[in-house]
DNA sequence: GAGCACTGC
């Protein structure tokens, strides 16, 4: 058995001595997803509702619906305002409250309202003000990109009077009474630490600052670096960028780290944030900038050497991210060129030295965290305390272990199975000193089942709420289906575990006197929420981890054994309010044998779209580039995803980029949307399109709420106008929600709660679709920047004609045979409008993402016909095969053809091909307005073609064979 | 019959 983790049962956590002045620095803020400021009140405002429009208590919902209602409306309002009703009547009645968050759920309010802004004296505030407006103006000239490039490429050169002004401005801040409050209250850093820190950062050109979460340093150190540049007199030399993982925490950082300089954020401020399609940009000079890690990738198109900047922090670079990964690698090199250039990065204390080595052994830095101490527990300690004995399950014959587990199996994981086999009976007798034997025999039982035991969890809640001093529950499960599982135990439980679930806004206030409240969460509740109140976590031991098998091709998503780092940051979330409590649902042998970290996202993921970053910012040949990474993906995925660019067309067969792989590069998505956002915009359906594209690419907006799966399912199909397409039925949505909107405020919450749909995901994909519009736009593909511009929607239709024309650019994801449940290949997943389908028109479907999990699933797909696949589908190829003449598409999608037909679609597809592919050397809108012209003609008769073909029974051919061998799935 | 989590001038 390999030793350890015995030691750190029960250790006191934390290390953490909070009020012990000189070493504290600042315990609130929360570096990662400083998350969400809790209500202080339990009770919600009245009538203020909430994402989807299930707010408007109070006032409203006593008992009987307003008189001016009818019919339907009557129904409507019981169902929604019933369900709250008596979600309020049970709470006062019980003792126990759960309610649950996974992505999906809106929180309840947006992080501008994070962070106190203090106030300024008034006549310097008129002043501001007046500035503030004259420079609004000034700025509303320019179009917001053009600004931001602006602000990009200004130099850093030095301004001795902005020196002055901003060391006099200093200097008066540092009497203003409302600063040293907001210094005594929110900073209190330790002059000391502050000193070391820059010194540190002054003699090298890379630190290494280590701390855990809590301890201050996202806030903290950015602010030394600007105030030491100030007070030396040379702040117009100093622009400090931060990078953050997430958007929520970039926003969140910079608004706090302007209250604590008693200033607002952004526009000629010290602070600011700029994230994807939201800034507030802080001045040119002496200003700290907070930004998510792509936008910094996205920077670096540019301004290769970022020469603008003097300091870039790179934050959470312990979390792995593919763009962190990625960034520090080019930072590395561009350390070569840039010898100004000052980098500091920030990670949790485990592996900071990994980091310090990868940048040439640089200096470290540890900033101690202070949290309350949290106690931790191991699984054999809960089985002994609860004295529980797992239910004898159905006895079904024991197979061997790696038979009962998923049967994908990585090898890794494989092998430390074995591990833990062989290690197990060696530590059940080491148990027997401590422990009695029927504990011994329960752990031996839990083992069996791959599952968490759901019952072991509701007994523990029984137990915290009995026995332990309040404060709230956090319990982290691995998804959706263990949620709800304990959910519904939970709710089924005996008093006083009985239980209510209400709306999710509930899991960030603090419940009244006498009622606990439980939050079952993800792992989203690790890093992204943060719930305040937490004093017990129940870490369930697993977490879904997406992978990729570069041997079948394929994603994969499952449930694995958390690592150290995440049974770590799950603790921490205990000691945020008071010393707290942390269960491991894992035993101590598992415990010594998790992995520190989770595998990093580079090798856990498709590469495509990073290998086409890697071509346009130029660092070199794909494959040895991505070797200097920390720790590189695996050679065999590196060509998986250049041979995928080269089928593509993205690379040509040096692997330098194509015409169409430069473009498809500047768009910020995967390579395939990206080919459709082009190829929908010079067929002239660009709205729908562009709504597909960003659906694909961030989220789509339908959310399921537990226990109205049936219902969701039903609106979508009807979304859907039996288009037997989930593209459209996105497409159909969205266009729903804009007439909604135009309708008022109203119309678009009841069309999105009728609907399912996520409002803030719907103008997120709104936003989306405009930048892409711009990029469009800019590269020449259309006439206008607006995306509803008739001559680029010319095919757009409604109806009828979208669910033809949109196909054709959909026709760029990957096509598939419909297969049925029992073929075993694939399945389409319960969510896509197709999944109960049984008549279809045609017998291929063509789907973007394909994930194995508990089956091998297609997420997301769209019937097409034969015409559409041979247009768009591939290199076409028309052979003789047994006396009949066949066309195929990339030779192995075969229809049978009459020779003329199949001749006439080979010249039209040949046609297509160099029109296209010259619209792409040279980028052009096609000109709708002369009908005439050979573009329009050739594009003209395909889109007739496809869209008068009515039925597959007057199509002119019929389908040969499908061989399989050459799926190339 | 099923939904870890992020991100992009």
């Amino acid at each position: 058995m390999s030793s350890g983790y015995g030691n750190r049962r029960g250790r006191r956590g934390g290390g953490g001595r909070f009020g012990d002045g000189e070493d504290v620095w600042d315990r609130c803020a929360g570096p990662s997803g400083g998350g969400y400021q809790s209500n202080p009140g339990w009770e919600s405002r009245e009538g203020q509702a909430r994402g989807g429009g299930r707010g408007a208590r109070g006032g409203g919902a006593r008992g009987k619906h307003p008189p001016h209602l009818k019919g339907r409306e009557i129904g409507l309002w019981y169902a929604k305002w019933g369900g709250i009703k008596r979600s309020e009547a049970e709470r006062k009645s019980v003792r126990t409250y759960v309610t649950s968050y996974f992505d999906g759920d809106d929180p309840p309010e947006g992080p501008q309202k994070m962070g106190k802004v203090a106030e300024m004296e008034p006549d310097k505030k008129q002043k501001q003000e007046q500035e503030e407006e004259k420079e609004v103006k000034m700025k509303a000239k320019v179009e917001p990109r053009e600004r931001d490039l602006e602000y990009l490429f200004q130099d850093l050169v030095r301004k001795p009077a902005l020196d002055v002004e901003l060391k006099s401005d200093f200097q008066a801040k540092a009497e203003n009474p409302k600063y040293l409050e907001m210094l005594v209250s929110e900073r209190m850093s330790p002059v000391h630490y502050a000193q070391r820190l820059v010194s540190l950062v002054q003699a090298s050109r890379v630190v290494v600052i280590s701390g855990e979460t809590g301890c201050g340093k996202t806030t903290q150190v950015t602010q030394f670096i600007l105030d030491d540049y100030i007070q030396r007199g040379a702040g117009s030399l100093c622009r400090v960028v931060c990078t953050q993982p997430r958007r929520i925490s970039a926003i969140s950082v910079a608004e706090r780290v302007a209250a604590e300089r008693a200033e607002s954020v952004g526009e000629g401020r010290s602070c600011g944030y700029q994230i994807r399609l939201q800034s507030r940009l802080p001045r040119k000079q002496g200003s700290v900038l907070y930004c998510t890690t792509g936008i910094i990738l996205q920077w670096l198109r540019s301004d290769p050497c970022l020469s603008s900047i003097s300091h870039l922090v790179l934050d959470e670079v312990h979390e792995r991210s593919l763009q962190s990964d990625v960034l520090l690698a080019v930072v590395r090199d561009l350390l070569h060129s840039r010898e100004d250039l000052k980098v500091v990065l920030m990670s949790a204390t485990l592996n900071a030295e990994k980091f310090s080595k990868y940048f040439d052994n640089c200096p470290m830095i540890h900033i101690p965290g202070y949290t309350y101490p949290v106690e931790e527990y191991l699984l054999e300690d809960v089985v002994e305390m609860l004295r529980f004995r797992p239910q004898h399950q159905d006895r079904r014959p024991r197979f061997p272990r790696s038979f009962l587990q998923n049967q994908w199996t990585r090898p890794e994981k494989e092998a430390q199975e074995a591990e833990y086999r062989q290690s197990w009976p060696c530590f059940a007798r080491s148990l027997r000193d401590r422990f009695s034997d029927d504990t011994i025999e329960a752990l031996e039982r839990l083992d069996e089942d791959d599952k968490i035991n759901l019952d072991l969890i509701v007994a523990l809640i029984r137990h915290i709420v009995m026995n332990e001093d309040d404060g709230a529950i956090l319990v982290f499960l691995p998804g959706w289906d263990n949620i709800s599982g304990l959910n519904d135990l939970l709710m089924h439980a005996p008093d006083p575990c009985r239980v209510t679930m209400p709306l999710s806004d509930q899991v960030f206030k603090r419940p009244p006197a006498g009622v606990r409240k439980i939050v079952i969460a993800t792992n989203i509740a690790e890093t992204s929420i943060t719930v305040d109140d937490v004093v017990y976590v129940i870490d369930g031991g697993k977490i879904k981890e997406t992978h990729f098998d570069t041997q079948n091709n394929i994603s994969t998503m499952a449930a694995e054994w958390v690592s150290l780092a995440n049974a770590k940051q799950r603790k921490g979330r205990a000691g945020r309010v008071s010393p707290g409590k942390c269960y491991h649902l894992y035993n101590g042998l598992r415990a010594s044998l998790l992995d520190n970290y989770q595998l990093p996202e580079i090798q856990r993921t498709p590469l495509e779209e990073l290998c086409l970053q890697i071509k346009i910012l130029k660092l070199g040949p794909i494959a040895s580039f991505l070797r200097k990474t920390l720790d590189p993906p695996s050679e065999k995925a590196i060509e998986l995803a250049i041979t995928h660019l080269k089928d593509l067309n993205a690379l040509d067969r040096s692997e330098e980029l194509t015409p169409l792989g430069f473009h498809l590069a500047r768009l910020p998505v995967e390579p395939h949307i990206g080919k459709m956002i082009l190829f929908g915009a010079l067929l002239a359906c660009l709205d729908p399109v562009l709504t597909i594209a960003a659906s694909l690419s961030f989220k789509d907006p339908f959310c399921i709420p537990l226990g109205k799966e049936k219902l969701a399912d039903h609106r979508r199909k009807i979304l859907s106008k039996n288009s037997k397409s989930d593209h459209l039925t996105i497409v159909n949505a969205f266009w729903g929600w804009e007439d909604a909107k135009r309708r008022g405020y109203k119309c678009e919450r009841e069309f999105c709660w009728d609907n399912f749909l996520s409002a803030n995901t719907l103008q997120m994909l709104h936003n989306m679709k405009g930048q892409f519009a711009e990029h469009l736009w800019a590269a020449g593909f259309v006439r206008s920047k607006d995306l509803k511009d008739s001559s680029a929607n010319i095919n757009s239709g409604d109806s009828q004609g979208l669910s033809t024309t949109a196909e054709i650019c959909v026709c760029h994801h990957r096509p598939v045979k419909v297969y049925t449940k029992a073929d075993g290949k694939v399945c389409i997943h319960p969510k896509s409008v197709n999944a109960e389908e049984t008549q279809f028109h045609y017998t291929w479907l063509i789907y973007h993402l394909k994930m194995r999990t508990s089956s091998i699933f297609l997420y997301d797909c769209t019937e097409v016909s034969p015409f559409s696949l041979l247009f768009f589908g591939g290199d076409i190829s028309i052979q003789k095969d047994q006396e009949q003449e066949t066309i195929a598409v990339d030779e192995w999608i075969v229809f049978q053809s009459p020779a003329r037909i199949a001749h006439l679609v080979k010249n039209l597809k040949r046609e297509l091909d160099v029109l296209l592919e010259e619209k792409i050397r040279q980028p052009r809108p096609v000109d709708w307005d002369d009908r005439g012209s050979s573009d329009c003609a050739v594009i003209s008769a395909i889109i007739d073609l496809i869209t008068t073909q009515e039925s597959p029974s007057e199509a002119p051919w019929q389908e040969r064979s499908w061989k399989a061998g050459q799926h190339w799935d």
